[in-house]
DNA sequence: AGCACGCCGACT
DNA sequence: GTCGGCGTGCTC
């Protein structure tokens, strides 16, 4: 392969590195003849004085490193009222009807533009557009919201235009001049009664009643055991922030899965609240952004997106379940809220709140070197934590499914009258399906990656890219007519249970058992109100739920994400096995029993013994040895493309560039090496890893080498994550 | 990123 | 013969 770097050509990283985005201005002589904005500004001279055209330099939501150049004639109305930096505009952009864009700049020249000498030059660009209109003052980006959206810019190399979407609601258009609130949310009511604060919560209360006064910004992590009340702490904390007049933010990782939480909030601060979740029509989200803008709501409770509120004044920001991956946006803009949450709250004077039982490593570390607080919350309310026992599977007669002793823990639980929790990570019937005669496995035509059998509906369904295609009635390789399931997922395994125990009432909670509107919420409401006895489900039976009726949590294969070619899947799986066992025993003694086939693994060992000390040394020791992060950072760079040779030129070139650019530096690259899952959707993708604190310059310079191996390399799509959440 | 224009396969 | 796949080119 030839590869041209003077494609590439730029100084190296350490040096001045390439122009910055330069904002594109237009000629200040350019004439605009005959426009109709010009003889309207005759019209508006004669009837309410003169008035000048403003030119305004506009980022709009495009991935191009530059401003566009629009006139505004001001007028009467509102919608054409003056623009000044930070207003929100709709322009005609391209072949696009309506798009929204914000003023970095306005400027009204002093000699105004008029149609003094003729047509533009050939060879000059065509005349400037009018914008469309201005959009009302609620949705203007200013202040310390326009510094979050040029630090997100800044920190995740996009243009400023790409960061904006995260800052207006969908369609700020078709929710104008319609009064009235956002309906107020309903959510089961709960008992608001104000329950005595723990000694511990009170240490957390107490310090955080003072952060909030001094009105400068702060951090602390909160790290609370499962049960131990950080909720509490939450809304005595917000209750504080709304007594000094300041308004709140609450982050929590998806909305549908903590109604409890949702409620306790809603029943505490009653209209001064607001939930963002993905059930608002955009006019309902458009409504809360105006509320929020006016002042009228000072709580702004909801998913990441709930970061960019417009809540005037805020003295706190909350981030529950901070070690959660879903706070990284997994789409273009990729950014972390949790980030972002520190640097709207250092922006603001806030003070930010990482609350989790098992905090992301990075957290850690920053508490540890001293750049956040610590609050800790040692000890349930209650209850004791559950007791937790290693069950060995290796040598057993089941290579999957229950072991005995789980059978008999569920066998007992139910005798009395108890609920239970089995948790397997695996959707569908069986991973694969394997022809008996050639032990061909039914493969994904666009993914190279072997299809599951789903039995109802009945059909084989890659989990990458969506595709299903019905069961073969014989080997789609040798014509052979028996198949071998093989590797266990969550509907076989509720087979397994209902024929274990016919008299249980079961309920599976899985994505193929969420289809519905609202299922997600029905079936965990169900299992709350005790409709049911066995809640088996992957991931999502883990997250925030409270379910005073469980004494029995299984874990089927809990070391299954160890295997994961990932820096990060010892970490995951410690949260997510001291998630799901939490949901054991609120309210009495609980049980969890984990099944392994690698009983001494230490991350096993730690969920055990409920020890994020002895996980944390051992993890954090390792990352240290291997310059992963929280250590240094980590940039990660995808490269794709339909054949195979154009990925793997295209990301050989790139890495060549990359070296010679960071040659000499703290910086290391890794690969590029065929990504672990090397063909999805039909595309081949090839990786490079970038190992080290890139600083904004060297990022810019980064995102400007893959914009030109797009151009050198047609039909090669490249993508630059900071602080990916996975290394694949 | 959209969105349209433009050039090669299986269907009423 | 046309509907439609996605390559590629441009956006003040």
């Amino acid at each position: 392969m030839v590869v041209d770097h003077r494609a590439f050509a730029s100084p190296g990283p350490a040096m001045d590195a390439r122009a910055p985005a330069r904002y594109h201005t237009a000629p200040e002589d350019r004439t605009t003849k005959g426009s109709g904005a010009m003889a309207a500004v005759r019209d508006s001279e004669k009837a309410a004085g003169p008035r000048s055209v403003q030119r305004l330099e506009v980022a709009l939501p495009v991935p191009l490193p530059q401003t566009f150049t629009y006139l505004h004639l001001p007028g009467d109305a509102e919608e054409a009222r003056v623009a000044t930096a930070g207003d929100l505009v709709e322009v005609v952009f391209g072949r696009r009807r309506s798009v929204s864009g914000l003023v970095v700049l306005a400027t009204e020249p002093a000699a105004p533009l008029d149609e003094a000498d003729g047509e533009p030059a050939a060879g000059a660009p065509r005349r400037l557009r009018d914008i469309t209109r201005v959009l009302p003052r609620e949705y203007r980006i200013d202040g310390e919201r326009r510094r979050l959206a040029d630090w997100i810019a800044a920190y995740y190399a996009l243009p400023l235009g790409e960061v904006l979407p995260l800052f207006h609601p969908p369609a700020p258009g078709t929710a104008l001049g319609k009064g009235g609130r956002a309906a107020p949310a309903r959510y089961p009511s709960v008992d608001a009664a104000i329950t005595a604060l723990t000694p511990a919560q009170v240490v957390a209360v107490e310090d955080g009643r003072r952060r909030l006064a001094e009105r400068t910004f702060s951090a602390m992590l909160l790290h609370g055991v499962t049960g131990s009340g950080k909720t509490e702490v939450y809304l005595t904390l917000i209750a504080a922030a709304l007594e000094a007049g300041r308004g709140a933010l609450f982050l929590l990782p998806e909305i549908a899965l903590t109604p409890q939480t949702l409620s306790r909030i809603a029943a505490r601060f009653g209209d001064r609240v607001a939930a963002i979740h993905s059930g608002l029509s955009a006019g309902q989200r458009c409504r809360v952004h105006e509320q929020a803008a006016r002042g009228e709501t000072r709580v702004v409770v909801g998913p990441r997106s709930a970061l960019f509120a417009p809540v005037g004044d805020l003295g706190l920001i909350v981030v529950d379940e901070e070690h959660e991956t879903s706070y990284k946006q997994d789409e273009k803009p990729r950014y972390h809220a949790r980030h972002a949450a520190l640097v709207r709250g250092r922006e603001c004077g806030a003070l930010v709140v990482l609350g989790s039982a098992t905090p992301d490593l990075e957290s850690l570390a920053n508490a540890r070197a001293g750049r956040y607080g610590l609050w800790e919350l040692p000890e349930r309310l209650g209850a004791p934590m559950p007791t937790i026992e290693v069950i060995d599977v290796r040598g057993g007669t089941a290579t999957d499914g229950l072991s005995p002793a789980l059978e008999q823990a569920l066998e007992e639980a139910l005798g009395r009258g108890e609920q239970a929790i089995i948790f397997y990570n695996r959707r569908g019937f069986a991973r694969s399906l394997q022809c008996a005669a050639c032990g061909a496995a039914a493969a994904c035509p666009d993914c190279d990656i072997a299809v599951t059998y789903h039995l109802r509906p009945r059909r084989l369904l890659c989990h990458y890219c969506g595709h299903m295609r019905p069961v073969p009635s014989s080997c789609e390789s040798c014509g052979h007519a028996t198949f071998l399931p093989s590797g266990a997922g969550t509907e076989r395994i509720e087979l397994q249970l209902q024929g274990r125990f016919p008299q249980a009432r079961l309920l599976r909670l899985d994505r193929d058992t969420t289809t519905g509107r609202d299922s997600h919420h029905r079936i965990l409401g169900a299992f709350a109100r005790g409709e049911a006895d066995i809640l088996l489900g992957t991931q999502m039976v883990a997250k925030g739920h409270h379910f005073p009726g469980v004494s029995l949590v299984g874990v089927l294969a809990a070391d299954d994400g160890l295997g994961m070619p990932d820096f990060r899947a010892a970490e995951r799986s410690f949260q997510l096995l001291s998630q799901v066992a939490g949901r054991a025993g609120r309210t009495a003694a609980g049980r969890v029993l984990l099944q392994t086939w690698q009983p001494e693994h230490p991350v096993i060992l730690a969920v055990a013994a409920h020890d994020f000390a002895a996980f944390a040394a051992t993890e954090l020791d390792m990352r240290r040895q291997l310059g992963y992060p929280p250590h240094r950072r980590l940039a990660r760079i995808g490269i794709a493309a339909r054949r195979q040779a154009d990925a793997a030129g295209a990301a050989a070139a790139l890495a060549g560039a990359l070296r010679e650019g960071f040659a000499g530096g703290a910086v290391t690259l890794l690969g590029p090496a065929p990504a672990v899952f090397e063909r999805l959707m039909d595309r081949y993708r090839f990786q490079i890893l970038v190992k080290g604190d890139l600083t904004v310059r060297q990022k810019e310079w980064l995102a400007g080498c893959l914009r030109s191996l797009a151009e050198s390399f047609p039909g090669v799509d490249a993508m630059l994550d900071i602080d990916p959440v996975s290394s694949y």
